[in-house]
DNA sequence: GTTATTGCAAACAATTTGCATATAA
DNA sequence: TTATATGCAAATTGTTTGCAATAAC
């Protein structure tokens, strides 16, 4: 998919307008390497790959302060893959859920399993517990 | 289970002992509060356990190295659920393995499902990469 | 005009490292 | 005796916060 990356700016503009915020350019910097960037980046990535747009560089403090607001709207997700915490755009709607492979290099893939989705379903039910979300990290090497 | 915490105390010795390394009181104090410490705990967690034993108090730098060697030596899993990375000893065996919900004042609970287990134990063979572990976090509320 | 945005520098917290000493084998 | 274990304090790293200035609406 593609339109994802627009449909995830768009509606990441009209959270945060809706709240009442306001669009600044460094804002805006640290969403566009995060519609861009791949999966699970860490808040140092980010940092780092917003200080490359030598015109658009916003401060640690705003980068962090970015990532937390955008959590906070629920527009980020926050995964922990074995080191610090990491952040990707957060899925729009339930069909895009997907999870991780992390290969021994560091590298990380994205993964959808219609098995394991369907496991998961009614998990919650086994357990007897509400489940809101969840989180599977793989750790593999490739063949 | 129960004698599992005596097992793994004991395959912690062998192992560190077939590596060459020495039995001091400090890391036998970091494995002590491993063993007994329930899931996921932080490292500060567990400096803050080791330091109640005012006998056997060890700093700071030990209980770090301690924990970094025993996970080097896959004696100690790591895992992140959220907030910073947690450890706890590893399964010994494939049949113990375990996972965790995590609800929303934190409290974690391990769980194990054989629905799930059935679903990870070809989903390498789907990918076509060869898994070497995973982990699964669940965020839930109680019913 | 009012309120959110941003940078800067300081504060903070968690973790790592260098070095000297003590101790297990 | 020799290499590991350990503590202490300093250094490093990652993140948060206070405050003043700027800019969006």
């Amino acid at each position: 998919m593609h339109g994802d990356r627009e449909r995830w700016l768009a509606q990441t503009d009209t959270v945060l307008r809706e709240a009442g915020l306001r669009a600044g350019p460094r804002r805006a910097a640290v969403t566009e390497v995060l519609a861009n960037g791949g999966c699970l980046m860490s808040a140092q990535e980010i940092l780092r790959r917003v200080q490359d747009e030598p015109e658009l560089s916003a401060s640690s403090a705003t980068v962090y302060r970015t990532i937390e607001l955008l959590h906070d709207h629920g527009l980020v997700r926050r995964i922990d893959a074995g080191d610090g915490p990491r952040y990707e755009p957060s899925d729009l709607s339930p069909d895009d859920e997907h999870h991780h492979v992390v290969f021994e290099d560091g590298s990380v893939e994205p993964f959808t399993d219609a098995e394991l989705t369907r496991a998961m379903a009614d998990l919650g039910e086994r357990l007897g517990i509400d489940i809101s979300s969840y989180e599977l990290i793989v750790h593999a090497r490739r063949r």
